[in-house]
DNA sequence: ATTAGCGCCTTTTTT
DNA sequence: AGGCGCTAAT
């Protein structure tokens, strides 16, 4: 199919800074690519001088996908498509000197991150915690270094955690480790300082597109001005309706600037969408309608007036699941669809089990995504912390881990004897444990142990220099006989371990195909980035199960949003300021992932923390017509079935997956 | 004296 | 799945 006009400027506008306000199913991925094509077939880009950069690895593993398809994977050398995570680790290794760090830094993820802190912290408990992370983490997301935070201190918590945060960093400095703030962090700070450096990445990396860019926070905000330079040649895309993670430090505050930054800044709307029936696009407009805009638009689409949406009120969250269940089975064989063209969407992860569990007693096969990301799981942390070990020795967090997984004699009392001999040194729990001193402390039987841990990773950090990284992790996994403790640990579910040793395999399988073009130190850095490997059932018919955050840039036949109340989306925390503003565009990327049509379910009372809790209806659901939206359920007694329409919709659909088939 | 294992709690969204 | 406290095992 033929680029609309639109369309066909945002791909060949290649004079300067260029916004493309893409809405929703507006083929902005499909720009995107095209204009990667065209840089290079007509405009005379060399692949390697072109950066696309994505939120997440999956958007970027399919842009790679789509861009090799469309251009073959010869023409695509040295083109770079990766997150903004990805591309600040590459400057950052190839910078490190600069920035008084090794080649072999470590990354710790935000778990490593929120156990140091609360190491630091006075009081004890989650909370705290978390809330300290978390404005550290905004604080460095807003380039504010600890000097400059005492500065603006606007109370007694503030002031503490600032304190924190100082020596946080000193830790991170210590333990020769960046968090993943850091990987955009420090290479902005050292381009800002670094004009010869700068110049040198701006040379490199000639053409930028950046994908959502309404997610970028003011760090990688900077750090995409700095690599573009005057010339501003650029493009990025994105849709201020769709901005869902100021939570994290996504500033849409980015979009303005990026107007006042650049004068000359060009913008092309796109607004015709190609995926869903007018009357959902109503639906979405009503809502976000009720947001402050920043940049007019409204979606329109012609692919026929289609059904209104169902409001559907629940028992509880049992019947909820139930029936979202029940019609999933029905509407399968009503519209002869499958699996996969049906999703269900919640707002919070805890929401999927319910649903888990009605789909595997209707055998119903389904797929989880955006749950606990592959590299969460525990089997898998287990082995990058050996990895990481092994790569920098200086990495404590790492130490403590392998040191205690697999069960090795080594506990509590011996980690803290070592981390006390550590901190007065101002060493690693590595060297601390070969020191004689800290050895004589212990008693026979844990000295015997740490000094055969040590051994052991000696071993293996020479094995490291020749061996390649598969085969050294296969070996090492081999003497620490990972398989037997896994059996072991869930000797009463065979097929948990089983399962978790095939994602250990998984892991292996990956590094030994990726061990001939990097070293161990580049791939454990590559791994703490990815949320997932190869997604090899990315393919089957299964239906899908998703965050609302998750689900961004998906697309669905039949979408089921699931735990519309109030408390819950919006969820319970976020109603005040511009927190409800989110949950809004939230509701809103919900909406428009629907091309046919659209299910939304509320529950009369819902089981929370133990306790019953009655909640009303989302508000949401309010700011919608009721021209558009019929409810049924509950409140009238009987489910009112939707006859009108259905067979414009079954039309429609075949359409739809005409059109699908035919890409 | 030390370590390991069991059962208890909770969980908004993610690189 | 991880953190905590308690108890059993060495």
């Amino acid at each position: 199919m033929k680029l609309n006009p639109e369309q066909q400027q945002a791909v060949e506008y290649i004079g300067g800074a260029l916004f493309v306000l893409a809405g929703a199913g507006s083929g902005k991925t499909r720009v995107i690519t095209e204009k990667i094509a065209y840089l290079i077939t007509q405009a005379g880009y060399k692949p390697h001088h072109i950066a696309a950069i994505t939120f997440t690895n999956k958007a970027a593993k399919e842009m790679q996908e789509r861009i090799s398809h469309r251009l073959g994977k010869n023409q695509t050398r040295g083109l770079i498509v990766s997150t903004f995570h990805a591309l600040g680790m590459r400057i950052l290794r190839e910078e490190a000197t600069n920035l008084n760090y090794k080649k072999n830094f470590s990354i710790l993820d935000s778990s490593d991150s929120a156990k140091l802190i609360g190491e630091m912290l006075a009081s004890s408990g989650r909370e705290p915690i978390i809330k300290a992370q978390h404005q550290i983490s905004l604080w460095k997301n807003n380039l504010l270094s600890p000097d400059e935070v005492y500065a603006i201190c606007e109370n007694d918590w503030q002031m503490q955690t600032a304190q924190i945060y100082s020596r946080y960093q000193a830790t991170l400095q210590h333990y020769q480790a960046v968090d993943f703030d850091d990987l955009i962090r420090l290479p902005a700070i050292l381009l800002r300082e670094n004009g010869e450096i700068r110049l040198k990445w701006q040379n490199r990396l000639r053409y930028l597109l950046v994908d959502e860019c309404q997610d970028t926070n003011a760090c990688q905000y900077e750090l995409l001005k700095l690599l573009t330079g005057l010339e501003a040649k650029f493009t990025v895309v994105g849709d201020d309706d769709q901005s869902i993670y100021a939570w994290r430090g996504a500033d849409m505050e980015n979009l303005r600037r990026l107007q006042q930054d650049y004068p000359q800044l060009k913008v092309i709307k796109l607004e015709q969408n190609y995926r869903s029936t007018a009357r959902i696009l109503k639906i979405a407009n009503q809502v976000i309608g009720n947001n402050p805009k920043l940049f007019p638009k409204t979606l329109w689409s012609n692919l026929g007036e289609g059904d209104a949406a169902r409001i559907m009120a629940c028992r509880d969250e049992v019947h909820e699941a139930e029936f979202v269940v029940q019609q999933i089975a029905k509407n399968k064989l009503l519209y002869d669809a499958n699996y996969a063209d049906f999703a269900i969407l919640y707002r919070g992860n805890h929401q999927a089990r319910l649903f888990e569990d009605a789909l595997r007693v209707a055998r119903i096969p389904y797929q989880i995504s955006g749950g606990q990301s592959f590299y969460d799981k525990a089997e898998i942390k287990d082995v990058l912390a050996y990895l990481r070990l092994l790569a920098n020795p200086n990495d404590d967090p790492a130490f403590l881990r392998a040191a205690t997984t697999p069960k090795r004699g080594i506990g509590e009392t011996t980690l803290g004897k070592l981390n006390a001999y550590a901190q007065q040194h101002e060493c690693s729990l590595f060297e601390a444990s070969g020191s004689l001193n800290t050895l004589a402390t212990l008693s026979t039987k844990s000295r015997e142990s740490v000094q055969q841990f040590i051994a052991l990773l000696r071993d293996y950090q020479q094995r490291a220099q020749t061996d390649d990284a598969g085969e050294t992790v296969q070996n090492l996994l081999d003497d620490i006989q990972y398989e037997n403790y896994l059996l072991e640990n869930h000797a009463e579910n065979p097929k948990m371990a089983e399962s978790r040793w095939k994602n250990v395999q998984d892991l292996c399988t990956w590094l030994a195909k990726k061990s001939e073009e990097r070293n161990l130190v580049e791939l454990t850095q590559l791994i703490a980035l990815m949320t997932l490997l190869e997604n090899k059932d990315e393919e089957i018919d299964a239906v899908k199960l998703s965050t609302l955050h998750a689900s961004k840039g998906l697309e669905y036949p039949f979408v089921y949003l699931v735990g519309c109340e109030e408390g819950l989306f919006p969820h319970a925390d976020s109603v005040e300021e511009h927190g409800l503003e989110e949950e809004r565009r939230l509701m809103y990327v919900g909406i428009t992932r629907a091309k046919q049509q659209l299910t939304m379910t509320h529950c009369k009372k819902r089981k929370r923390a133990g306790t019953w809790q009655y909640p009303e209806p989302s508000r949401f659901l309010d700011e919608m017509s009721s021209d558009d939206v019929v409810r049924i359920g509950h409140t009238s007694g009987e489910v009112v079935s939707q006859e009108k329409g259905r067979k414009n919709s079954r039309a429609l659909l075949a359409m739809l997956n005409q059109k699908i088939g035919g890409n």
